[in-house]
RNA sequence: GCCCUUGUAGCUCAACGGAUAGAGCAGCGCCGUCCUAAGGCGUUGAUGUGGGUUCAAUUCCUACCGAGGGCACCA
C-alpha cells in the first residue's frame, strides 16, 4: 500500500541532504500531492530555485520503486515538485483499507506508554460546559494515541481535596442541613458554597473559618472528615451519570486526597535538599532563577497545597508507570501553575517523562467572559446534553419516521452528544471559545450529524445491496480500475490520507486536524453519493467496485469518529 | 507591570515557513419520477497596524493596538 508516509520516507532516503518536505494535499489540478523544498541547499550552491527543484526531481524519477508508485514527478515551480500518484496505486490502498480490520492503525508507539490527565472536574460543584473540553478532547487523543499503538492510561484526577472544602464544611456548618443534601446533593452543595461567597463579601472572618475547617480535616478530624466523605460520594455519583451519557471510560480514577500520605516525605525532602524555603510563614520554592514567581508547598498554617499534591502525584505516577509521555489536558488559565509545577519537577529530577501542559482555551458565555458556578453564570453540562438530544430526536421524527421510538431515543442521544463532541473537537483547542447554543447544536454543514449522516446513508446503500450483492462479489471480483469518474478518484485520494492525519493529530496533540479529515471525507462521499449511481449500475463489476468503496468509505468514517468518541448509527 | 492564550470573509473557525489563504453558517441563484435534501452545484466576501528575518510570512522576531485568562497561602 502507498501512502503518503511511505513516499515521504522515500524520498528522504533518496535525497539525503535535502531539506523538504511533503506538504500539500490532493487538489485535482495539480495531481495528487506536491513536495516542497527548502532552499537553503539552493543557495550554498548558487542555483537559482527552479532549477534545484529540476534536479531533484529527476534524482527522484530515477528511483524504480517511486517510479512505479507515481505516475508523474515534475519540478513545477520554484521550490515545488508536483508528484502524481499512479491510478493503481490509489486502488492497492484502496484494497488495503477495506480488508484492514482496523483501517489505518499502527504500531507507531509500541512499548510505550502515555498517561492522558483529562477531565478532573471537583468535587461538590457540577460540570458545566467548561468540562466538556478537557473531557473530550483529553478523551480523543487517549483514543489517537491508543490507535497508534501506544498503551494508554487514561486518568481522571478528581479536584477533592484543598480549602474549598473547608470553606464547604464551614458553610455547611453555617447554613446546611442533611436533608436538603440527601434531597439533591450537588443542587445542595453549590447553593452552599456560592453563599458563602456571598456572604464572604460581608464578613471577612469567613476565610479564615474555610481555611481552619480544612486545616483540621487534613489533621484528621473526624466530623469533618465524615462531612468530606459524603459530599464526595454524592458527588462521584453525579459525575458517573455524566460520564456515562458522554460515553467515557478512564483507567484510573484517583483524588487528590489519595496523596495526602506521601505528602510529609516530599516536603520533608524539599526542604532537606534546600529546594524549598520558609518565607512570610509558608514554605516556597523560590524560583526566580525561571522568572517564574515562588511556587507555595505548604500554606503557613500548615496546610497542603494544589502544587504540593500535583508534585507527589507526578512521582508516584513516573515511579508506578513509567510512561514515556504525560499530558495534562487542562485548560489555559492554568499555565503558571504548570509552568511551576514542572519548574520544582525539574530540580527533582522527575522530568523522565515528557510533561505538557496540554491547554485549551476557556469556554466564555455570550459576553465573552467567563463561566463561573460561583456566580452561577455556567450552563450545566448536563442541561446542555439534554438539550442536544431533545433536539437530535425533533429532526430524526421527523426525517425519518418510521424509526420505532426506542431506535429513536438511541439515535437521538448518539446524534446530539456527537454534535456537542464534534464542536469542540473541531476547534484548534488552544482558543478560546464561547458559548452559543445554535452553533453547539448545528446540525448542517460541517458537524458532527453531517458526518454521521453521510455514514448512514452509504450503509443504507451497502444494506439496500443486500446479502446476494455480497455473494455477487465473490463470483463477480470487484474491480477498482473501473472508479475513474472525478468523484470517485477524488474520494480515493482522500481515503489515503486517513493515517496521515492521525498522526499529525497526535504529534500535535490537536484534534481538529483529524476532524477536518473526517467532515472532507464526508465531503467527498457526499459529492460522489450526488453524481454516481451505485445500485443502478448494471455493469457488475464496476457496481461491485462501488460498493467496495463506499463500505470502505463508511468504515473508515467509522473509525475516524469513534477516535474523536463519536459514535456512528446504522440509521438515522 | 510580568506571564499564558488570542486577533483571518457579516458570523464561527482552518491553513508542517510554500503554489490562486480553505470550510461551515448567513446572503444570492440553481438541483425532487432517482441509493435518506441533516444533501449537491454555482456565487458574493477576509489575514488588526508598523517594522524586521527569508527566494517565500496568516505562520517566525519586534513594537503598537484590541480581546480572554493568570500572577503567595483557591484549584
Amino acid at each position: 500500500m502507498y501512502d503518503i508516509a511511505w513516499i515521504r520516507a522515500r524520498i528522504m532516503a533518496h535525497v539525503p541532504g535535502i531539506s523538504f518536505d511533503v506538504s500539500v494535499p490532493p487538489t485535482p489540478d495539480l495531481g495528487d500531492f506536491a513536495t516542497n523544498i527548502a532552499f537553503p541547499l539552493a543557495k550554498e550552491q548558487k542555483k537559482p530555485p527552479m532549477e534545484v527543484a529540476e534536479h531533484v526531481a529527476s534524482a527522484l524519477r530515477a528511483d524504480p520503486e517511486l517510479s512505479t508508485a507515481c505516475a508523474s514527478i515534475t519540478a513545477s515551480a520554484p521550490g515545488f515538485i508536483n508528484i502524481t500518484l499512479r491510478a493503481t496505486s490509489l486502488y492497492a490502498s484502496l484494497r488495503a483499507l477495506a480488508s484492514a480490520s482496523r483501517p489505518g492503525a499502527t504500531k507507531d508507539g509500541k512499548g510505550k506508554t502515555i498517561i492522558v490527565e483529562y477531565s478532573s472536574p471537583n468535587i461538590a460543584k457540577p460540570m458545566h460546559v467548561g468540562h466538556v473540553r478537557s473531557t473530550v478532547i483529553g478523551d480523543a487523543l487517549a483514543n489517537i494515541h491508543d490507535f497508534l499503538g501506544y498503551r494508554v492510561i487514561r486518568w481522571n484526577y478528581l479536584g477533592d481535596w484543598g480549602t474549598q472544602f473547608g470553606k464547604l464544611i464551614a458553610a455547611y456548618k453555617r447554613w446546611g442541613n442533611p436533608h436538603d443534601v440527601r434531597k439533591d446533593p450537588i443542587d445542595a452543595l453549590v447553593k452552599l458554597y456560592v453563599r458563602f461567597h456571598e456572604e464572604l463579601t460581608t464578613d471577612a472572618s469567613l476565610e479564615a473559618a474555610g481555611q481552619e475547617e480544612f486545616r483540621k480535616l487534613e489533621s484528621g478530624d473526624t466530623e469533618n472528615k465524615r462531612l468530606w466523605q459524603w459530599f464526595k460520594k454524592e458527588s462521584l455519583r453525579a459525575f458517573e451519570h455524566m460520564y456515562a451519557q458522554l460515553g467515557i471510560r478512564f483507567s484510573i480514577m484517583t483524588g487528590e486526597s489519595d496523596l495526602q500520605k506521601d505528602m510529609p516525605a516530599l516536603v520533608a525532602f524539599l526542604e532537606a535538599q534546600g529546594i524549598a524555603k520558609e518565607s512570610e510563614g509558608a514554605l516556597i520554592v523560590d524560583l526566580s532563577a525561571q522568572s517564574l514567581p515562588p511556587a507555595l508547598i505548604r500554606k503557613s498554617d500548615g496546610a497542603s497545597l494544589y502544587l504540593t499534591r500535583e508534585l507527589v502525584g507526578l512521582q508516584k505516577r513516573l515511579d508506578h508507570h513509567n510512561p514515556s509521555a504525560m499530558f495534562y489536558v487542562v485548560g489555559n488559565e492554568q499555565s503558571l501553575h504548570f509552568q511551576q509545577l514542572f519548574a520544582v519537577g525539574e530540580m527533582l529530577g522527575l522530568r523522565t517523562a515528557d510533561l505538557m501542559h496540554v491547554k485549551y482555551g476557556l469556554v466564555l458565555n455570550a459576553e465573552g467572559q467567563k463561566l463561573s458556578t460561583r456566580e452561577g453564570n455556567a450552563t450545566p453540562l448536563a442541561e446542555v446534553l439534554a438539550e442536544a438530544v431533545v433536539r437530535a430526536g425533533a429532526v430524526i421524527q421527523k426525517k425519518n419516521p418510521r424509526l420505532s421510538q426506542k431506535e429513536r431515543a438511541r439515535v437521538a442521544r448518539a446524534v446530539g452528544i456527537g454534535a456537542i463532541k464534534y464542536n469542540d473537537l473541531r476547534e484548534l483547542r488552544t482558543s478560546d471559545i464561547r458559548f452559543d447554543w445554535d452553533r453547539m447544536l448545528d446540525f448542517s454543514g460541517s458537524s458532527g450529524p453531517y458526518i454521521q449522516y453521510t455514514y448512514a446513508r452509504l450503509m443504507s446503500i451497502a444494506r439496500k445491496a443486500g446479502a446476494w450483492a455480497r455473494l455477487s462479489r465473490l463470483l463477480v471480483r470487484p474491480k477498482c480500475e473501473l472508479l475513474t469518474e472525478p468523484q470517485e478518484e477524488r474520494l480515493l485520494r482522500h481515503l489515503l490520507h486517513f493515517t496521515d492525519a492521525v498522526r499529525q493529530s497526535a504529534t500535535s496533540r490537536t484534534t481538529n486536524g483529524l476532524a477536518l479529515y473526517i467532515a472532507e471525507l464526508a465531503n467527498e462521499a457526499n459529492r460522489f453519493y450526488e453524481h454516481v449511481r451505485i445500485l443502478e449500475d448494471t455493469q457488475t463489476q464496476r457496481r461491485n467496485a462501488r460498493l467496495l468503496l463506499i463500505e470502505t468509505v463508511a468504515k473508515v468514517l467509522k473509525t475516524g469518529l469513534g477516535l474523536l468518541g463519536i459514535q456512528t448509527p446504522e440509521q438515522i
